[in-house]
DNA sequence: GTCTATAAAAGGATAGAC
DNA sequence: GTCTATCCTTTTATAGAC
């Protein structure tokens, strides 16, 4: 008996994170999927393939488990980072380059979910929605403004203001695309509506910061 | 007993809308307020000041409560409209009009809380996220393009695409500052804030479609 | 139509064996 | 650490008197 029990032990320690990983990747499907109301405990169990009471040994309560859940996808946002300052490509390479990119993270399923979960218990769980704007929005903003002082310095553009410039950059390109996903009314991830959006939003941001030619 | 019940038929009659106003006012501030799932019909009885059994009378269940709750808002939202085809003033003039009224609607508390039940039940719901989208945005950019169309065939500006411009034009309102007084960050309703968005969407929307002067 | 009281179910959290 | 079984509160919805 007690060889079986050290055994188990050591099994327990082996997988310390096996059963801990698999409650956070089921209790992330149920919260991102139905929302942090709709979720129950029993079916995040049930989607993790362990027992209420190991969720519960786990984390505390359903609250710090959507907690854990929701910080670390905000994490995960702030990954792809990298500096652009020194990118001395053209700017409408460069500028569509980081559009191409914001775009689809944005858009991403992934992005949706989280960001619908966000602002359905932006009430409940302020710091959430704030973690969610400083490793999102917040971010893409800033690492842009740092470029757009580069290209002002360069006199590439005329950037007065570089980081209300970014932030209106970024507006332009979520656009109404960004709201229909949000709403879930464009279902479909389509390439091609986004494609559109690009050029606009680089012409028009260049348009408006184009340096004057006397 | 004929008399009495006749009376109260009629006395129920007079005062037929007084009870279901009052429920539909009380459920809206406990929806609006704490999102579908976190409201109880209790708490919609309490507000309403009427017994739970009247409220289910009226209204067969909570999920029809709230649907006849968000339909009615969205369709408020569709009450201020104006052509505003024939408004001959200068076009940076009628923008920054334009702009204001639209800043003003969105970033109002009230659009606020009912965007955040939407989009946190988006997924129950997608008639409901389908008719705010109408009411709301796809109205305001369609009124919008209706213009920019009489605009650009006065060749006050050159707009080739007036849906797709108008749709850009209250992505720029938006801004950063949508977004986070949808997540709850900013919570003040400071017009400060908002003017120099309009500003900025202005100078840049009529840079990015000014006519070519060659 | 409106109320009080109650049924019926769901869901968050815990007890105790292993 | 993990499981099964259970508690207890909350909540939707209904019954029946007036």
């Amino acid at each position: 008996m007690g060889q079986a029990a050290a055994a188990q032990v050591s099994a327990n320690d082996g997988a310390l994170s096996a059963k801990r990983g698999a409650i956070l990747t089921g209790a992330s499907e149920i919260f991102l999927n139905v929302g942090y109301g709709a979720a129950s405990m029993d079916a995040i169990a049930q989607a993790a393939g362990v027992s209420k009471q190991t969720v519960y040994a786990h984390f505390g309560a359903k609250d710090t488990l959507f907690e854990a859940i929701i910080q670390q996808k905000c994490d995960d946002l702030l990954a792809p980072a990298s500096a652009m300052e020194e990118d001395c490509r053209d700017v409408a390479v460069v500028l569509r380059d980081i559009a191409e990119r914001f775009i689809n993270a944005i858009l991403s399923p992934e992005n949706m979910r989280l960001f619908r979960a966000i602002v359905g218990e932006s009430t409940r769980f302020p710091e959430l929605a704030e973690a969610f704007y400083r490793a999102g929005p917040r971010k893409a903003a800033d690492g842009l403004a740092a470029y757009l002082e580069a290209v002002n310095e360069r006199r590439e553009l005329c950037v007065a203001n570089p980081k209300r410039s970014a932030e209106l950059f970024f507006a332009m390109l979520r656009n109404d695309l960004y709201m229909r996903r949000v709403l879930g009314i464009d279902r479909s991830f389509d390439q091609n509506e986004a494609a559109p959006l690009v050029d606009q939003a680089v012409r028009a941001f260049i348009d408006a910061h184009r340096c004057e030619e006397t």
